[in-house]
DNA sequence: TTACTTGCAAACGGTTTGCATCGAG
DNA sequence: CTCGATGCAAACCGTTTGCAAGTAA
């Protein structure tokens, strides 16, 4: 656990919607750490592939980062130009993929949900 | 009407998923026309602008385009070892996602939904 | 004619990589 | 001491733009 990662860390810790690399990398170079780019990029990756984060991509391209405030399986609705996000419960959809697995045969069915759309902020403009 | 729009919209009229701008540049140099692919570039985004094109991103960050209104949404149930795909109604997901818009103020609504899983024959390997 | 489209090449912006160095364990 | 993390600069990749030449109406 190095000094960059533990300053990532409260960065994220602090901020309730998802973020892009470089928004994260220039909160960190305000508040005075000495960060590298690719290292908030590899910082990120890492902490999406272990779970810990999630991420998804904005109309502009870039990659907006969140860290996963709930430990249970849970959907987020996520502005696709601000990142602002609002957690989701989704009872009606773990029961109908569960419907699957007797249905067609599958087994260890997992699901991708994301719902995206334009917050009442974005849409204005 | 240039040669070139008419060339992009037969392509666009045949394939039945989103296709990504470099995709479609390719399938129309297969079919021996000349085109630019800034000129594919420009035409999509005239067609999207339009409305006459949906477009979407990718998780790879290209932008996919398809044209509208042809054929309803849906999704897949799919392997994760052989591939094999099963295409789902989702009656319950169109009606879960619709009442987010009022509820939390968003507009245009979209989702992207992934179910995974083993199909039978993988399964007993 | 005239405004719009084409298409090359160069620019752009977010992300990734190569590699030498640093530092946590 | 060792191996993974760091961080600069350069590479990458999809997309956009500048601009000269072409073309539909």
């Amino acid at each position: 656990m190095t000094v960059q990662q533990r300053a990532l860390n409260e960065v994220l810790e602090e901020s309730t919607d998802f973020a892009s690399a470089q928004e994260l990398h220039a909160r960190l170079i305000a508040r005075g750490h000495r960060v590298g780019l690719a290292t908030v990029y590899a910082q990120l990756r890492r902490g999406a592939d272990a779970g810990e984060l999630d991420s998804m991509r904005a109309d502009t391209g870039e990659v907006r980062f969140r860290r996963c405030g709930q430990r249970s399986h849970h959907h987020h609705l996520i502005c696709r130009t601000c990142g602002h996000a609002v957690e989701l419960d989704a009872p009606e959809i773990e029961a109908w993929t569960k419907g699957f697995e007797s249905r067609y045969g599958f087994t260890e069915i997992d699901h991708i949900v994301e719902v995206t759309g334009l917050c009442a902020n974005c849409a204005t403009e």
